[in-house]
DNA sequence: ACAAAAGTGTTAAGAATACACCCATGT
DNA sequence: ACATGGGTGTATTCTTAACACTTTTGT
């Protein structure tokens, strides 16, 4: 197919889509419907072939396997390369990762989706392949990138309170946060700027809603941690 | 060749080689002996085929057209991977980009070597395809890597004074940093320890020679910068 | 009046920065 | 004795961390 004979090896894609869920750091899961590891719930991933871009590969899938829009992620980042050696049954790959965030992304139903659902990353279900490790790494970059560059926007509405913010970072963290603390350190990262309305939805003190400075990934002056 | 006539994409590796000669950051290049761009230095890389991994990949390119002997690789890391679709005149490619770090890297001739070459950084000649974006985009995970593990360690001999620690860093950072608070920092940082050895290379006060209390990757507890 | 979340300031400890002189050696 | 790079301390500013009460609303 190639010259002097070369094979280049299977080349797929897998996708970590986080969005927040009640609070809760969620990841987008698939039931596998063929072997191998028929039946197990697995990152949703496939083939890229020659001609198209990983990136392109990344949307054909979330929309045809997962029925998401990939519209509505408001942020995808490229995570790593594995070598799937004697790993995969179907022969030698190389699997590329992605991580995309959004806010409110549903699933929409058809009929090549498969089983798509949100879980909350503590209280996943079996997985199979290394998606395990796969989502502990995505995990862990996001983490680290919501303190130094502005990635939070990513997970919220434009308009939302400061406590919503926290309970993000809280999410992502895994470890609560001091609300004065915090709200001293977002307002001095000049990340975001009050709007003068309110949100108010329930038997309080209405709170103030802000919007982000920028709906697009920068790195920050200062570290947020 | 694979089942539903599913065609993958070429897959190449490309590497990215830092060693400090003489107080700069220098890179390893070759010269191009074929189109597209003879004659012109780029990254020494080349085709992954399916049965070999990455990294193996990476190793026997090295050896073969750069002359470098791999397992002098203090420290190697996967940097991105690039799809280079309607930019390499051969066809769709994905390019898997890794990082390597040494010291007292030589060069070994052989029939196969492409005229590899140490650079300085600041000294580039102009480069094929976008090695220099994937250069500087390497440089940058590295100064990055620099603050928060102890990677140095892959830069030095096991035995360095805190000057030449102090130039390594300043090499990377592209700035001068003061010796006093560089000092403080890297002994309250617990990443080095005094041998009681002294070297003297001149006519000035001899100085301690120090040690890495790990020679493998780890993460510090507290920034460098 | 009560429940529920929003909002707000001060103090103490630790980290980062700025800065200048003496020390040990070879020639 | 001098030239060369090695080695050292303090004061100031900035950042982080700890901590509790008042405000505004709906019921």
């Amino acid at each position: 197919m190639y010259e002097n004979g070369y094979v280049p090896p299977i080349l797929t894609v897998d996708n970590v889509i986080f969005q927040i869920i009640d609070g809760h750091l969620s990841v987008l899961l698939i039931k596998r419907s063929q072997e191998p590891f028929k039946g197990i719930y697995a990152l949703p991933g496939g083939y890229c072939a020659a001609g198209e871009t990983t990136r392109a590969a990344m949307g054909r899938i979330l929309e045809t396997k997962a029925g998401i829009d990939v519209t509505k992620l408001k942020l995808t980042e490229q995570l790593y390369s594995f070598d799937t050696v004697a790993r995969d049954p179907r022969g030698h790959a190389v699997s590329i990762t992605y991580m995309g965030l959004g806010k409110d992304l549903m699933i929409h139903d058809s009929e090549t989706v498969q089983s798509p659902e949100f879980f909350r990353l503590s209280d996943l279900p079996k997985l199979a392949y290394d998606h395990k490790a796969i989502i502990k790494y995505a995990h862990e970059r996001l983490q680290s990138k919501l303190s130094y560059t502005n990635a939070v926007f990513a997970l919220l509405d434009q308009f939302f309170t400061l406590t919503q913010l926290q309970t993000v970072y809280e999410a992502i963290l895994c470890r609560r946060l001091d609300k004065r603390n915090f709200r001293k350190k977002i307002l001095t990262l000049d990340l975001v700027h009050d709007t003068n309305e309110r949100l108010q939805d329930g038997a309080h003190r209405p709170a103030r809603l802000f919007r982000f400075n920028k709906q697009a990934l920068e790195s920050l002056s200062r570290n947020f941690d």
